[in-house]
DNA sequence: ACCTGAACACCGTTCAAGT
DNA sequence: ACCTGAACACCGTTCAAGT
């Protein structure tokens, strides 16, 4: 029997903890050179422990992105204009710029991981909602999210740099959506 | 003495057969499963051959999405619309998605590699001078350049399907920048 | 039910040669 | 000037145990 709801493992919530150290690590050294045993090692346990609770390194990265959209999705609730909501995005991105890349990277396939598509659409909804549209595909919708997701992006990696034209920072450039 | 203005090599040009080789795999197996070695296994050189020309794979990334800026410039040119030069832009994206994604990837450090950087600019130039402004910050093309990036990035992770509301296929959705 | 230990094939990279 | 061959440390992954 458990202290609590939460399953233990040998060495507490091993699932979490590898999700845990692999949101820091990923910052830290990249996607390229985030290494599952060496999140092992500095959790402490073996390295093939891991793989008692994701199937293999591509199912771990899947459930990295899908904790990163789920995080995103925390830092868009109870927004309740677009201006702000697409700082939010765009500040969550700069915040945490490799796993916000992996998110949307085809490292993590969409269409072969449900679970993960799920987690992108309800870090997408609260935009919907903003514009009081229903459908997914709602074009002003999706233009919207490529905007702020170019930016992001674009900043990101090197091609659009503070202090310039857009304003002091990106997140102060105007957000027109049409 | 060699017979043309192109250095040879013993199994020709091993650089060049590199990118060529490299554009073909991305493509194939992802960048994270892209192999060095394997590629020198094609080619028929020895494992270590490929680091006489890229001093690491780090950098020899950095020349595949330099090469991958290159080909974007190279269907951007002469395009006198904005609509057509967003869609050849698009059409390039869809057709090597893995190549895109790596030339926006953090994977490769624009910062640190003013070469990848400036091809980065080459191909963002059609854009500024079909919208006639010169600052590469200007917000009109910024914005532009977001948009399509982020909605050839979206869809080529499986967030836009086709056939969905933004018209039978994304290149046909209307591309108003403003 | 969860983890360890040992092993395998593979990779990026280095070094000492070879022509 | 360019390439080979052998080696090193590391990784993802598998399998046979252990408690």
């Amino acid at each position: 029997m458990s202290t609590s709801d939460e399953r233990k493992y040998h060495h507490g919530d091993l699932p979490g903890q590898l999700i845990e150290a692999g949101v820091e690590a990923i910052e830290r050294l990249g996607v390229d050179r985030l290494s599952l045993r060496e999140l092992a090692r500095q959790i402490g346990v073996s390295p093939n422990a891991p793989y008692r609770h994701f199937e293999s390194k591509d199912l771990y990265l899947v459930a990295l992105a899908t904790e990163g959209f789920d995080r995103l999705t925390a830092v868009s609730e109870g927004v309740e204009d677009l201006q702000t909501l697409g700082r939010a995005f765009i500040g969550f991105a700069l915040k945490h710029p490799n796993l916000f890349a992996l998110m949307f990277s085809p490292v993590v396939s969409k269409s072969q991981n449900p679970e993960l598509m799920e987690a992108g659409m309800r870090s997408y909804a609260p935009l919907l909602k903003l514009l009081g549209v229903e459908n997914h595909s709602d074009p002003r919708a999706v233009k919207a999210w490529a905007l702020v997701f170019g930016l992001a992006t674009l900043r990101n990696n090197g091609f659009l740099v503070e202090g310039d034209d857009c304003g002091p920072d990106l997140l102060s450039m105007p957000l027109t959506f049409d």
